[in-house]
DNA sequence: TGACTTACATACCGGTTGGTATGTATAACA
DNA sequence: TGTTATACATACCAACCGGTATGTAAGTCA
């Protein structure tokens, strides 16, 4: 029971110390700008944990999406539309609570899922696929969840679930791209308005 | 008259072939990653050429962002709109031409305007107040364009033009960020749809 | 024609990078 | 209790980076 304690507490915490550092490195830098020895400093450890963890740092990029950025997603934006009754108002609501919670370093260093799509994708196929698997992810939470609600009559059944599902996550991801560059909330907010009024649009 | 041609032919053209080597470069890998060496050994020049003409690496990608993609932008994007009489028709219009132009290594590199944007804004105030210039004059050139369509009686005027032209740009930034990561036209064509849609209920 | 500037090429430098080889303390196990 | 595996720490390496110092051929100009 003891042995079995300590080793919870203490094995796995190495490790998501560890990913948890890299994750921040990477959102601000990037990951091909994220430097290890960087990572490392922020924590108390050393290139001997971080290798007997991960044998490459392409692998310590891949667990960040894999399981921090992944888990994220799903959480903050999936879950909630899935659970609703009314996808639209669900939707609204998320978007409006994200933009009480976002403070101004929120802001800055954007989307982590944004960020890797765009630095990565074109040189390198393990985490586009990855990220691109979460992207799927996303727009079938999305899909499911409007298909759902045109069956409750609460979304307009004329729309291209598919087509509007893909806009969603583009106007999104774009919203907070331009408000990263602006480094303003009220960008943010004008764009999230605007956001807002198309997902009214789709109402039935 | 041979001494002006031989300069306005050769002496501008190193300094253009730099540029043009380096925004490759960058669009591709980002600035971080883009490598003077690599930039150079597209060309058939080296570092004494690069560093007469820029001081540092910084100063060449800020040359690229002021003379390269401003430009970029304002020609395909701006100018079009502003001579237009219909701003919403001119803007599909674009939207379509830029669909059927686009190739497939187009859609893998993205736009370089948004990947800097989201690469260098965190962490270099230089590229983030450029790249912010180069939105603010996407965004009022939409503004401009609309409240004329407006007094013209063919935008809607109750839509708040500020917002709205976040939003068109947020869109269009977002489609092409996720085809970018889907490596896929068909995204790339269905997202437009929806943002065309979109433009369409802003007819007055 | 000689002095000076421009427009590059070549060679090199210190610093940083991801990665590795080795060492070691602790725990598990036979 | 001795052996082995785990979980790291330390020290080091070749490769590459941006940047610089120096050299040089060609033009400009007095």
């Amino acid at each position: 029971m003891q042995s079995a304690s300590s080793q919870i507490t203490q094995e796995p915490q190495t490790r998501e110390i560890i990913l948890q550092a890299a994750f921040d490195e990477i959102h601000t830098r990037g990951f091909q700008a994220a430097s290890l020895t960087k990572i490392l400093s922020s924590t108390n450890l050393t290139k001997g944990a971080l290798y007997h963890y991960f044998p490459t740092k392409l692998d310590l990029g891949y667990a960040v999406v894999d399981e921090l950025i992944a888990q994220q997603i799903n959480t903050q934006w999936i879950e909630p539309i899935n659970q609703a009754e009314n996808p639209i108002t669900a939707f609204i609501q998320i978007i409006i609570q994200a933009g009480e919670e976002v403070c101004e370093e929120d802001i800055q260093v954007g989307c982590p899922l944004n960020n890797l799509a765009q630095e990565m994708a074109p040189i390198d196929e393990g985490f586009r696929s990855r990220v691109e698997k979460i992207y799927e992810m996303w727009r079938q939470g999305i899909e499911k969840a409007f298909v759902q609600g045109q069956k409750n009559g609460v979304v307009n059944k004329d729309i291209n679930v598919k087509s509007v599902a893909i806009m969603i996550v583009a106007s999104l991801e774009g919203c907070m791209g331009l408000a990263k560059n602006a480094q303003s909330k009220k960008v943010l907010y004008q764009c999230g308005q605007s956001v807002m009024d198309y997902l009214n649009s789709l109402r039935a």
